[in-house]
DNA sequence: CTGTTAGCGCTTTCAC
DNA sequence: GTGAAAGCGCTAACAG
């Protein structure tokens, strides 16, 4: 019963402690402990090592096996914000995918919000094998890879604009938002509306551009349409604003309220509200995303669902595939609108222009 | 011009390839680079050190100075979900405290909820100097200590039960949410409800526990009240079932409704209002958080607000106390309550008993 | 003031 | 089938 000479009792165990404590080398407890001993080490002596690892507690060092590796099988996630589910989502599906081939994924809100970030290697401790990037600015994830010289990380851009200057290591995923959009005009415009206002996140990024040319060109390609526009700052106040103005506008009202957002949708039916119209029966709203405020609210809101592990887990993939210097699949992802109770036919016939 | 020979191009440099760009040693621009060369090396030598560093565009390799210096100055924050903007809140705050100390913060999200807790180490991929387990169930976080004999890391507990066996490497700090929900049910009675029931989170949590305790207490306290309680299920829709039996029980019926959580609150106005109740006129609810969602609901909810970021930054300030061997402060964050609109007097004085 | 040296804990040839 | 030894990139003693 000597084992307790095995460590300085308190500090850490390492593998040179294991290797004594089961009668055998070091080489042998890395060999047996990292599942390649086929064939290499005796049945008896792994059962040994396995039992001493157990019985010390030991936990091999990261540092020591990342620095051995030259590699840390962890990437970064970096998101705009937290105070949003949709990424909760995003970091799930990447996460899981990452699981199963043995990855690791960090996450680092970037503290900018969707602007210039913060040098994530001073953040995350840990050094990368790539990044993940979600909604975030192209010039903003520029920093993110370090100066471009000296050795730059695989980058996955999902929910943004492709870079400007894409070379082999990058690579995007992104929601069909465009067909989400249209997926929304076609549904009110098969309800009956006619004048519907698009309730705009004032917000440049990629995804919110994307939503206003898809409007306006689905708007446009049917005759007879009123299409109109009003920015909102992405919160629920700035929806509520928004709306209002739009509401309350000279000249005939528009019947629809199409939000880039389900906050700016909570907004909106709390002006309408306030202004004594009902949804839907005197104006119909539409929401973004499908989060879990979109059933919070009542009425409960029509909105397009978007798949956020979905796409955190083909994100993943891509960067995988990128490290891997394999080819990469189809980069985007087919979103569907979720027709709930804030939409309903308009209450009168929409006047003849 | 031969700078081109200093790194086997394509591969990041190291800091040998910094000093043999500078025509130093290594340890020279360690020193430099480390900001430790007052007076042990020469201005001229350390601006040259810093320009090749520059010029390369190189990064300390961090796997190699974790494993030099025995620690990462990095913490593992623990959070049941990402779904929840409070955790969002939770992070930003440590992260805040952390980096004025040089540290990191890496997020952790136990894949399954307030349950036991999958091995981080094999998750976020780096070594740990700590851990920070926010509203997790305390046996979930006896996991991530790894086993108490080889080496168990400081804990800080957010949120949650002290833990039952808790050491000198332990630490606690919550919120005062029995003072909230005292301060609930003070706003409710002085608004002249006397027939009020507590719609509880069936979530087995110290949180919850307290929250229930604290409403039978302040209820208790003054004659001539009437509480009840009925679970609900952590969600939306468990709200709304709750509140729907809750509000068609034979006999008088309740006239406000305390909510654990703003998501039960949403739950318990959509049921109102689907029973043709009004809130506030009919029935008063409550919540507690104050997420965004407290604002976005129409009309907005009276709840009490819990400091997240608050939580997070003291969590943070613990386990570097606990690091550096420091007492601790106090470990208890006061909360109020933020009246709004979905509380009012009752509609008719409540029947004598 | 600067260089040499040792070693953090691990994995991986290469001998035996 | 197992052990000895080298070395990943960095920092901190200690010499010079």
């Amino acid at each position: 019963m000597r084992s307790t000479r095995t460590a300085p009792r308190g500090a850490r165990p390492t593998s040179k402690d294991v290797a004594r404590a089961a009668g055998v080398s070091q080489a042998t407890v890395s060999l047996v402990l990292g599942g390649k001993w086929q064939g290499r080490v005796a049945e008896r002596t792994a059962v040994s090592v396995r039992e001493a690892a157990q019985a010390l507690g030991y936990r091999p060092n990261l540092a020591a096996r990342n620095l051995r590796l030259g590699g840390t099988r962890t990437a970064l996630l970096v998101v705009p914000a937290l105070t949003n589910e949709f990424f909760g989502g995003v970091y799930t599906g990447a996460a899981r995918v990452a699981a199963e081939h043995g990855f690791g994924v960090v996450l680092y809100p970037s503290p900018e919000g969707i602007g210039p970030a913060r040098d994530p290697f001073d953040s995350a401790r840990a050094t990368l094998d790539g990044v993940i990037a979600s909604s975030m600015a192209a010039e903003a994830v520029e920093a993110l890879r370090g100066p471009a010289g000296g050795g730059a990380l695989p980058l996955v851009m999902l929910d943004s604009a492709p870079l400007p200057d894409a070379g082999e290591l990058t690579a995007a995923v992104n929601h069909d938002v465009a067909d989400g959009m249209r997926q929304v005009v076609e549904h009110l415009l098969s309800l009956g509306h006619r004048r519907i206002t698009h309730v705009a996140a004032a917000v440049d990024s990629w995804t919110f551009r994307v939503r206003e040319d898809a409007f306006a060109a689905a708007m446009g390609a049917v005759p007879g349409t009123h299409a109109a526009s009003e920015p909102a700052a992405l919160t629920v106040m700035g929806g509520q604003a928004a709306a209002e103005r739009a509401l309350t506008r000279p000249g005939p009202r528009a019947t629809a309220l199409v939000c880039d957002d389900d906050i700016l949708a909570a907004g909106a039916c709390k002006a309408a509200r306030r202004l004594g119209l009902s949804v839907p029966g005197d104006v119909s709203v539409t929401g973004f995303d499908d989060l879990s405020l979109a059933t919070a609210l009542d009425p409960e809101l029509t909105t397009v669902r978007l798949p956020a592990q979905e796409l955190g887990a083909r994100g993943m993939s891509a960067l995988l595939a990128l490290l891997e210097a394999r080819p990469l699949d189809e980069p985007r992802l087919p979103v569907h609108l979720v027709s709930r109770g804030s939409t309903a036919p308009p209450s009168a016939p929409a006047p003849p222009d």
